[in-house]
DNA sequence: TTAAAAACCTGACATATATCATTGTTTCCA
DNA sequence: TGGAAACAATGATATATGTCAGGTTTTTAA
């Protein structure tokens, strides 16, 4: 899990307004991600291959150990990327959102998916088939350039991850999802997080037991960092919850 | 720390045989790293701009928040790479080998390195500025591809790691540790590890403390699943540690 | 060769976290 | 709308791991 503070947040009225109809050529989305560089006969060819999925909540978009005919280039709505221990525990590895590119990795390497994914809520995807991508990874150095500068940001990523879990407690990682939530997903206006997430895929994203989770939930509650509002949850004190991330 | 358990040994003898002056054009190590997508003209290139350096053990090759201002080639010897978390301690995110180039993903992603590199034992590198490797990285797509290949297999490896310290016990990461030095940098002919790495070291790897990483060898070497002799330590029953490793 | 410094080892103890079990609460859909 | 399923909460208990403190052995370098 990936605790960046800094993000886009596309509001969801623009996105909304896109049929998937549309064409990659005008799609916005593209501008948050590697298909930025490609040229217009590119995204051409990109159009013309891709057909668009829509997911409910809870569902498989892809498994682990599946072979990836293509990647998925989410439109609307999130995603849990999570891998299967050998202890029968799911953890989630990253959230991707709106704009980001699923299945790159395993598409490059020629392997079977390392990770699996599954709607977090009601999702928009495009499907690209992978010749495509190859093709263009081949023949347009900008666009894997590009491709290899977010891979190189997400390995970034994932350093701070295996820093964060194998070095802060379980409240202090917490502590820090929620910063996270708030920062990448925004609130609504009554001040609770746009994305809720079950305490079990918290749970999941700090790498920690459902229980743990949920008693350091209340406790958090009970002293004024948090509050919530039947499944919502909101931040109260977000200098608290950052000094709480930090160890003080 | 990444488990990945088949990997390339080059043997010492070959290695110590090329001397800092040879050209990269000839330079066997680079077949087995991107080096090898470069064309003749720009190996030429890269070869009259790098500069040959050597680092003792124990000295530090760049630090964590440093500007990189290229990328080192390993001709010889063992690099960890870690990352200093907030509680004072090293984590070891990778180790570096013969073969490996360090400093990619800074230089790609335009930004100070995340991580510190301290040489394991005595090494030999190669220096090459930044600039050569990003004309490349703009001009010859094989060569952004092959850096991209490699860095995917990069963060599928990150992601297991995320997995395994999140979800297994220190004793199993600690016999999984074992396992990925013996395969990875093998056994002298008396079965001691070749790569010897101090306890501290190791507990840095799995993420845990120095004493608990000291508790847990001992008792692997009372239960005969590894030996010891001064600092070299040796594996007696790969089975068993494997097995343990997968939590039976 | 010897002293100092690292590295290694072990015990006692504290504590964070997992696990198991039970109950209450919300959400969903038939 | 009611009943089942999913989710949340909380207590009791076990356990893995960290921390502190005191040793011994090994390595290093003067």
């Amino acid at each position: 899990m990936i605790f960046v503070t800094f993000s886009i947040i596309l509001h969801q009225s623009k996105v909304k307004s896109m049929s998937s109809e549309k064409r990659c050529e005008y799609c916005i989305i593209r501008q948050f991600n590697s298909l930025r560089a490609m040229s217009k006969e590119e995204l051409k060819q990109v159009s013309d291959s891709k057909t668009s999925k829509s997911f409910k909540k809870g569902e498989a978009i892809f498994e682990e150990g599946e072979k990836l005919n293509g990647v998925f280039c989410v439109r609307d709505g999130v995603t849990k990327l999570s891998k299967l221990s050998s202890n029968g525990k799911d953890q989630i590895v990253k959230l991707a959102t709106k704009g980001e590119v699923m299945g790159q990795r395993s598409v490059i390497a020629e392997e079977t998916s390392n990770l699996s994914a599954v709607a977090v809520n009601d999702m928009e995807l495009c499907f690209i088939p992978k010749e495509v991508i190859i093709n263009t990874l081949h023949k347009n150095p900008d666009f894997t350039f590009e491709v290899l500068r977010l891979m190189a940001h997400d390995l970034k990523e994932a350093d701070d991850v295996i820093v964060n879990i194998s070095q802060k407690t379980v409240k202090q990682r917490i502590a820090e999802a929620f910063i996270y939530l708030k920062s990448n997903y925004g609130e609504d206006k009554d001040g609770y997080l746009s994305l809720s997430l079950s305490r079990e895929d918290i749970a999941n994203v700090v790498g920690t037991a459902t229980e743990s989770c949920i008693r350091i939930i209340s406790e958090f509650k009970k002293k004024g960092l948090l509050k919530s509002s039947g499944k919502k949850l909101g931040i109260l004190d977000e200098k608290k919850l950052r000094d709480l991330a930090e160890g003080f």
